[in-house]
Order: C-alpha cells, then structure tokens, then sequence
RNA sequence: GCGCCCCUAGCUCAACUGGCUAGAGCAAGUGACUCUUAAUCACUAGGUUCGGGGUUCGAGUCCCCGGGGGCGUACCA
C-alpha cells in the first residue's frame, strides 16, 4: 500500500518528495491514474525529426502524432507552455496552448513535474524561432516521477552518486549516454563480424568446479545439493576448446569473467570478455582478425578508426607493427635477454632495473616481469609484443624454432594490455606436464595457479584440431574506443561498497 | 592493503589566516508573461556542513575515530 508517510531514511530529497507525493493522491483522488498501462505512440523523436525535417520555422501541419517520454524542461509563458519531451532517441519539443486545449488542461499540464513521463497527442509544427514541436491536443501522464531531477546544466559530477544511481546519470549526462552507446556498437560491431565470419556464438558455463584459462584469483562458492565448492569462471578458455574438440571450428562468447582481485582505474571483479577459437589457424591469423575486428569496431561505434584518450591520439587502422618480447626489453632496458638465460644473470638483471622479484622465479617469470616493468607501460601502440615465455603461458603452443618460447601475442595500447592469443597448445602429454608444473605453482601457495584439469586433458587426449586462440578485454576496447580512462565509465554498474546508513535505499539499518 | 586528497541545500558550487544569522545559481512554492530554447522578472521556503568525539570564548574550517569516494601504488599470465 501506499503511505503518505514517507519510509524511515527516505526524507533525504526532504518537501519535493513529499509534495509530489501529496500531488500523487491528489490526482488519483481526482480520478486520474498516475502509473496508467501503456500507451500507443506513432513516432519517436527521432522520426519526428526525419520526417518534418523540411517544415519552415512557422509552418504548421495537420499531421497528427502521438509521442512519449521524459519531460525535461518546461518552459511556462502563461498561455502557452513550451517543455522538452526525452525519449529513447531524442528530444521533442511540447508546444502548449490555452487556445488549443483550454486552460483547464493547461493548467494541469503545467501541473507536471520535471522528471515525469508524459504521453501526449497533436499536431507537428515548427515554431517561428525554428523549433520542431508538437501542439499538444490531448496529453497523459504515464508516470509521475517523485524525486527531483539534477541540475539541468551542470548535470550530476559527483562520482559516487553517478555510479551508484546510474539510472540518473542517463537521464542527466548526455556523456554517459554517449559512452554507453559506443560500448553496444562496439559489443554489436563484434558480434556482426564473427557471425559474418562463420563462427557460432556459444555460451559456457560460468560456474566451474575448477578454475582454469587463466593466472587469476577465482571467486569461490557452494552449490547445496551436490555438496561442492565452485568457482567462477575466471576465463572462457578452457570449454571454448572443448568445443573445437567437439568438431565445431570457430566459436566465440563474449561472456563475464570473474577476478577475485583489487578493484581500481582499470579493474573490476566482474568483466567482459570476448574469447574466439578457430581451428587450422595459428596466432598469425589471430594477429589479422584482431587488428581488423578492432580497427572495425572503433569505425562502427564513431565512425573513424582514430582514437583520443586524454591528449593522446592514436590511429588503429591495420596492420600494426608485430614485435618480438624479447627485441622490446632490448630496446627499452638495454639488455639483451632470453628464457635460456641463467637465472642468476636474469635476477642481477632485474635488480639492476629495480624490478622487483621473488625468490624461486623461473627465467620466464623473471624475463615476464622485466617486460612488464620496463617496456609495457611505455608502449603507446596499438603493437603486437609476440614470443612470450613458455613458463608463463601454459595453454600456448611452443615455437618450433625455440621451445623455450611460445607463438603467442598480446595486444598493447597506451600501456595497458588489450588482447592476448596464441596458437593453442593440443599436445595432451605436453599439456599434462604444463598443468603439472602449474599445480607445483598452486601447491607452493600461488593462489592464481590452478591444478591439472583432467576433464580438459581427456578432452586434448580425443584430438583438438591445431587452432588459433584470442581473448580481448571488451571493457578495455570500449574504453579505449570511447576515449575514457576509468573502467567505471564503461560498466554500467560497476561494484562499488555497499550503502550504508540513511541514503533513502533500501529498508534503513538492518 | 598502503599513501595523498575530497565529502557544505535535491543538484552544481561559494564561505580569507578559526569570527556576525553558512551564501549563490538551478530545482521547488507563489505571482506576472501567447514563440520559448539552461526562457525571463519579482517574492518565498529550503542546511544534522558525511557520522561521532575533542581543542577553543568561538569549528564548515584545527585534532582524533569511523563511513563513503577519488587519484596513485601494490596485487592482477
């Protein structure tokens, strides 16, 4: 039931909350119903705007439509109103007349409060200063909003209540707007080139009794009834492959993974990623695909593939340069060194470069992490850094010419990572003995090491085709593509600590 | 996790080195206005200065504890 008294912690928008409740009982006690069921529209504001778009400032049509939305802006001028009607396309403006509809109706038009949805009826006209409106005949509320709108200039900045209520910064930012709308082109502009492609798009489980495709920290759970601890996914990996297994030949997800890690500018613990296999294709063609399925996507959401974040502007236009790891630390640390490399040199290296280490390391971690500290962050790309160590990449397929590296790549842009493939490791007896030396990591104590998944091995051991694997952080892409800095920007809710005390959410302390 | 910074009306922001009754715009209320565009004009109301404690004649301002946030850093194949 509705109370007129407002519920504990609930008073923080304080007399409008309450006048508009006020106002809510008055109109149901004067017959009107503020939350009606649906209402028939016949044109959005954006149609409006393409098909009036030759009406002259003046010209006024008998052209009946009926539009719907998000009242903005009014505007009351005594006898004549003007109010700016959102929708999910646009804007239109609402022409308001005592001559048109009588000042009864105007008045309770005039009644209506920033913020309610509103249905309304009439004819197209263009003003004399040029702005296309509809000249209201009938009108509806089609729900009344009881919490006052933001500022409607400066908007909502304040970080916190953005993220928190991001309902409201869609109504108020037109940034916001802007950004999640490059984020679904991106996502769609994906998707389309896949499918066009001929790879099917499949979903896989996110809860997983074991936790693999990746070096990361899983969120764990329970399910009751089989009495078994889970995790989830912190990659797609793993079932990708056992689908080319399964005789499909390209099969991508763009699906959440889950990073029990530290949350910051560029991370959040639940994130989206696109993973594609592609049987008889190697981490060269995953190069091509990434390069085209980027430079399209960025040419899809705005139309160019040139890209601003901050002052910097880059062009992701194909093909971008390919770069041996191990050529890039020569370059930006001036030493030259290889996984064969004795580890006591490595560590001397790493000192002298005050990257820091740990004790028991390989060569290919040292070398790993030298990278990481010294030519990662100063790449400003889009570059292919290829040839990464073995050791750290237990799912990629060795080079013939140097078994101590891989064929593999990740994509670096503005320092951060954006992709990352390699031609698959499907060697069963190999991969057994890459799981086990993980499984030593995890039995070590490293919590982002995971065990021998004998499911996955059994499935290598039926034959997985040779095939080419890819992974690209969509948050990233769309960051990037968006010219954004925060991952918060591109998630439209990201996670945040929880409220707490009187914030007008939820039922107050419990 | 650590370091630095921030939190003032529904929103966006003021308030000098601690000093009079914490101000302004928008939003809201009342009134005027038939072509406005962030409409304009007049008047009105609106505050637990994030919460708690302390120092002081006096605290939005200084100190301590707590909460939330931002940035950096660490963790992050």
């Amino acid at each position: 039931m509705t109370d007129r008294e407002a519920p504990a912690g609930d008073d923080y928008v304080g007399d409008e909350r309450r006048r508009r409740l006020a106002k809510l009982e008055s109109l149901r006690a004067g017959g009107v119903e503020p939350y009606p069921v649906r209402f028939d529209r016949t044109h959005t504001a954006a149609e409006l705007h393409e098909v009036w778009d030759g009406l002259a400032p003046g010209e006024e049509t008998d052209d009946v439509v009926r539009v719907a939305g998000r009242l903005l802006l009014i505007r009351r001028q005594g006898k004549l109103t003007f109010a700016t009607l959102r929708d999910g396309t646009g804007t239109v403006q609402l022409f308001v007349s005592d001559a048109e509809i009588g000042r009864d109706a105007h008045a309770s038009f005039d009644d209506l409060d920033l913020g309610d949805f509103v249905g309304a009826a009439g004819t197209v006209l263009r003003t004399k200063r040029g702005e296309l409106s509809v000249k209201v005949a009938t009108f509806e509320l089609l729900a009344k909003a009881l919490r006052p709108l933001p500022e409607k200039w400066h908007g909502l900045s304040d970080v916190d209540t953005r993220f928190r209520m991001r309902y409201v910064d869609l109504i108020a930012n037109d940034d916001a707007r802007r950004v999640f709308a490059i984020r679904f082109a991106v996502i769609a502009a994906l998707r389309e080139q896949l499918l066009g492609r001929a790879f099917v798009e499949v979903e896989t489980p996110v809860l997983h009794a074991q936790a693999g495709g990746a070096a990361a920290r899983p969120f764990t759970t329970y399910h009751n009834a089989l009495d078994l601890p889970l995790s989830l996914r912190v990659a797609l990996e793993l079932h990708l492959k056992r689908l080319l297994v399964g005789g499909y030949e390209r099969v991508f997800e763009i699906g959440r993974v889950f990073r029990n890690e530290g949350l910051g500018t560029r991370y959040n613990p639940e994130f989206t990623m696109l993973e594609l296999y592609q049987a008889y294709a190697d981490y060269r063609d995953m190069a091509t695909l990434t390069e085209e399925l980027v430079a399209t996507c960025a040419e899809a959401a705005t139309g160019s593939t040139t890209v601003s974040v901050g002052d910097q502007q880059l062009d992701l236009a194909p093909p971008w340069p390919r770069r041996p790891m191990l050529d890039l630390i020569e370059e930006h640390a001036g030493v030259r060194v290889h996984p064969s490399t004795p580890v006591s040199e490595l560590e001397a290296f790493a000192d002298r470069l005050e990257v820091p280490r740990e004790i028991g390391w390989g060569p290919g971690k040292l070398v790993m992490e030298i990278y990481e500290k010294t030519v990662e962050p100063n790449l400003v790309g889009p570059v292919f850094v290829t040839d990464y160590p073995r050791e750290v990449s237990p799912l990629a397929r060795a080079k013939p010419e140097d078994p101590t590296l891989v064929e593999r790549f990740e994509v670096v842009v503005l320092g951060r990572e954006l992709a990352n493939a390699f031609s698959e490791l499907n060697d069963p007896v190999d991969q057994r003995a890459r799981f086990e030396d993980q499984a030593k990591l995890a039995a070590a104590g490293d919590v982002e090491a995971h065990g021998v998944d004998e499911d996955y091995l059994r499935a290598l051991e039926y034959g997985l085709p040779p095939c080419g694997g890819l992974g690209i952080g969509v948050d990233r892409l769309v960051m990037l593509v968006a010219g954004v800095s925060t991952i918060r920007e591109v998630i439209l809710f990201p996670q945040l600590r929880p409220e707490t005390g009187e914030t007008g959410v939820e039922g107050g302390a419990g």
